[in-house]
DNA sequence: GTCTATATCCAGATAGAC
DNA sequence: GTCTATCTGGATATAGAC
């Protein structure tokens, strides 16, 4: 019974996590409203009825799914800032890092573009934006951090860290974003081309 | 009784155009299925129905907003593309004046916002998405035939011209989308901040 | 031209049978 | 757990009075 139990509940997660993922491709291609709770179903491929049995609302799955793209960022920005190599190190390997996910990953690419769309919409569940509203500066000041130590030890362009952290962030969003658009087949460029932001020469 | 008619003309086309700024706002923000055909109205200060006498649908109001868009962009691009001047001139030109159009011209980013929704989404009418797939690579192919041409002026980087056109423009509409959702009071890197992308040292 | 009232439709969510 | 049928609300678009 207690086998049974279990087996079941492993079925519920995999289901649960099948309708996340679908959700995040359709919330970020064509946004929350656009997204109806029949083509996630559709796409799952069960009745509209028994997805109110997984969650029970709309605005349920996409918090969920805006709760998870921050945990995911922030851990990584976490990861980062506590590595134990140079500012200048971090810079490079955090974007190189990145780009590749977007590259390999769908879903990377599809987590920058929900919450791209996310913070700029008033018309989203209060609970993501009060999310959104806490958690979204982490990253720029994380790297706002990080490009001020590497200017400290004279590693990077002299340049407001701010400024720097801006455009790091907003590069990849505008490469998160032509991703997006085209697909897996594209070739983006190689993250090396970015370097000059960031270092002389 | 001419001039009558002449003066209702222009006011019905200064109508037509308030309806359509603020239409761009919420469509850019919003996304077109989030916007309700009442907060238009509302925030034009008219009544639903009254706005049936402008535009006989939401989706009309839509794609005319995207046939400007690209309207706009490629009115540049072609000017741009015709200048005396150097390619390198006009690569720096040209960034230099998105940038700024992007920092004072509420409009041109929401212009960029829309777009880069729109061309992610499935669900927008028929007639913008055939407005997008035709002139959507446009702005690309002037971009990389201005790079491939300073590529042989040795002015530009050594990189593949498309690489460089693909960088050019999604750090912009990054750039755009950051201004999009901070709006007019934050400042933007200077635009001199972005020319080692293009240019040696 | 402008408004209010309303027809119509569509989508989110629920109920109930299996 | 799963489906089909249904309730309900909200939004587009229209009709008709002023």
């Amino acid at each position: 019974m207690a086998r049974n139990k279990e087996l079941n509940q492993r079925l519920r997660d995999e289901r649960r996590q099948q309708l996340l993922s679908t959700a995040l491709r359709l919330f970020a291609t064509q946004g929350l409203a656009a997204t109806k709770i029949s083509h996630i179903a559709n796409e799952v491929g069960i009745s509209q009825g028994l997805l109110y049995h997984y969650y029970k609302s709309k605005e349920e799955i996409y918090t969920e799914l805006i709760q998870q793209a921050f945990a995911k960022l922030n851990e990584a920005c976490t990861q980062l800032e506590a590595m134990p190599v140079s500012a200048a190190q971090k810079i490079r390997l955090a974007f190189k890092e990145l780009l590749l996910n977007l590259q390999n990953d769908e879903d990377a690419a599809l987590y920058h573009l929900l919450v791209a769309r996310a913070t700029v919409s008033e018309a989203i569940p209060d609970k993501a934006k009060a999310i959104i509203r806490k958690q979204n500066k982490i990253p720029y000041e994380v790297m706002t951090r990080i490009f001020q130590t590497g200017l400290k030890a004279g590693s990077v362009k002299k340049q407001d860290p701010r400024d720097l952290a801006l455009i790091f962030w907003t590069s990849l969003k505008g490469l998160a974003m032509h991703r997006a658009v085209h697909g897996p087949t594209i070739r983006l460029p190689h993250p090396d081309m970015f370097m000059p932001l960031f270092f002389q020469e």
